[in-house]
DNA sequence: AGTGGCACCTGTGTGC
DNA sequence: TGCACACAGGTGCCAC
């Protein structure tokens, strides 16, 4: 479901129930995500809440004993609930964790396909040397990614430019929709090959990427089938898709039908005139 | 090393 | 109505 928009919306969404507050019980479903829930988890029990950071689509929860990764996988999301007594909380179908705080508020991870991860570690340091951060790019909205440095990643590099936004080597948090809106503004063609784009593309396409991706933060994100942020708001960034899912539907700017490709095993939208 | 393809899951929509 | 199949916002692992 989510990429970075969604997860920096889902992150604000929690933040004020979480942050400066004392978790009081950790609950854990039974079933798997991506990974077991570890026993471990239950370590954050009785530590208080110190911040709530994005990292690409994870989200870090720093406690006074530990940190919490997580991540929303497809279809995560997270719900900020009241609750009277932790016993006779009940729980929806695929809901598999939830961090019950001295505030009275249930924070709960719900995830229909488990596709997501919720991991324990016993200090922040521990956890941004992990294997699922320690390698990753840099954030698309920090001034790390510039020209410079992505022409660089992208010389010599023979995947479709589409392929190579998604690899979280290359930048994080752009997923399969915003890959498909941001080469529709930056007007190159979904399967060009990265290292053919000119200096002039790879300019625009920085500046395409950091404005698609701050806007959709501002419009909540990108509901498509049921993403929603923690307080249940939906994401109204739909409204200014351009291409994707718009198959055979007129490009806004020029009225050709917009074409569906798969790149990578993922459902692509361009417009054949104006993406060269 | 770089690249392509598939596997991991559940649910929904489509077409026969 | 029922069934089979394709597809869905992500990522990691495997084989070439």
């Amino acid at each position: 479901m989510p990429e970075l928009p969604e997860v920096e919306v889902t992150r604000r969404g929690i933040v004020n129930a979480l942050d400066g507050f004392k978790v009081i019980k950790v609950f854990k479903a039974d079933v798997s995500l991506r990974y077991p829930l570890l026993d471990n988890l239950i370590n954050i029990e009785g530590a208080t809440v110190t911040k709530v950071q994005r990292r690409a689509k994870f989200i870090i929860i720093d406690t006074t004993k530990g940190s919490l990764l997580v991540h929303l996988g497809m279809t995560g999301h997270f719900s900020v609930l009241d609750y009277k007594d932790v016993d006779s909380f009940e729980f929806l179908k695929h809901d598999h964790f939830a961090l019950f705080l001295d505030n009275k508020k249930a924070v709960v991870l719900n995830d229909q396909r488990r596709f997501g991860l919720v991991q324990w570690f016993a200090s922040n340091e521990e956890l941004f040397n992990s294997k699922h951060i320690k390698d990753l790019a840099p954030e698309p909205l920090t001034d790390d990614f510039n020209d410079k440095y992505l022409a660089n990643k992208l010389k010599n590099k023979s995947v479709a430019i589409k392929k190579a936004i998604m690899d979280n080597h290359i930048v994080v948090g752009v997923g399969n929709i915003y890959a498909s809106e941001c080469l529709f503004l930056s007007k190159i063609n979904p399967l060009k090959l990265a290292k053919d784009l000119t200096k002039e593309e790879i300019s625009f396409l920085i500046t395409n990427i950091k404005d698609v991706l701050a806007r959709s933060i501002e419009s909540g994100g990108t509901t498509i089938r049921d993403f929603q942020g923690a307080d249940g708001k939906l994401g109204y960034f739909v409204q200014h898709l351009n291409v994707y899912g718009h198959k055979g539907k007129p490009c806004p700017i020029c009225q050709t039908e917009i074409e569906q490709v798969v790149i990578g095993g993922r459902s692509t939208y361009f417009c054949p005139h104006c993406q060269k």
